[in-house]
DNA sequence: GCCTTATATACGCAATTACGGATATATTGA
DNA sequence: TCAATATATCCGTAATTGCGTATATAAGGC
């Protein structure tokens, strides 16, 4: 009833600054080294040193990886003794993903064949 | 009870072609320009000049982004006459930028200081 | 048919990013 | 304190991506 003078509620944010940072968090999921990460870390704690394991790659990238991964907020660390042990603590980030998975399911080879990303 | 041989269906799938898939459908929402294109086609059908009008962006640019919201499954297209009318038409995307637009505000500075994206 | 407008594609350029190697810091035990 | 292991940072390189200009295709009016 007191609508009259308001416009939608914007889902995204409408200035460059929010968007830009909107931007940078979908960022991270959007590689599929760091997507194996958050696949690794919904099972269960794992240490640095378990996800270079998985991955294959230089421990400085994977180190890399998980720091964009917990500044994003899709994943959280604690240290303990010589470990630091990661894991998806936010249940919003597996349902994020969730949904992700879902569409992307629906568009797989059109997402495949896009030559524009 | 029949769980004894099952492990955790993955959420995230485990072949690289699929998580492949996966991070180019979020990198489609992993640019300040496209979400500022999901954010005026949810508010309803908007035609590929008007896109162009409000990121004041090269149409050819323009028209890139779009087709690649398409393609990825963010939003549809209709062509009518010289018109191509695009929106989102899947409540799925709404939620799914929902949530992120929700974590990345409670992560917004580290996400804005990430320097590692 | 031609002209005008809308949209899509081709190409080159500048900026960004994933990557590894080398190095620095942190933590614990001897 | 020193050695050993784990994690983080610095740096150079190759590949990717956003961008614009120019051009091609599509669609309707004349």
């Amino acid at each position: 009833m007191s609508d009259l003078l308001e416009g939608e509620a914007p889902l995204i944010p409408t200035n460059i600054a929010g968007r830009t940072i909107l931007a940078k968090f979908f960022q991270a999921v959007s590689d599929p080294s760091r997507l194996a990460l958050v696949e690794f870390l919904v099972d269960g704690e794992h240490t640095g040193t378990e996800c270079v394991a998985l991955l294959g790659l230089a421990q400085s990238r994977v180190s890399t990886h998980l720091l964009c991964l917990v500044n994003c907020g899709l994943i959280t660390s604690r240290r303990e003794g010589h470990f630091t042990y990661y894991k998806v603590d936010d249940p919003r980030v597996v349902e994020l993903v969730r949904l992700g998975v879902e569409i992307a399911a629906d568009h797989a080879e059109a997402v495949a064949a896009c030559t524009r990303l």
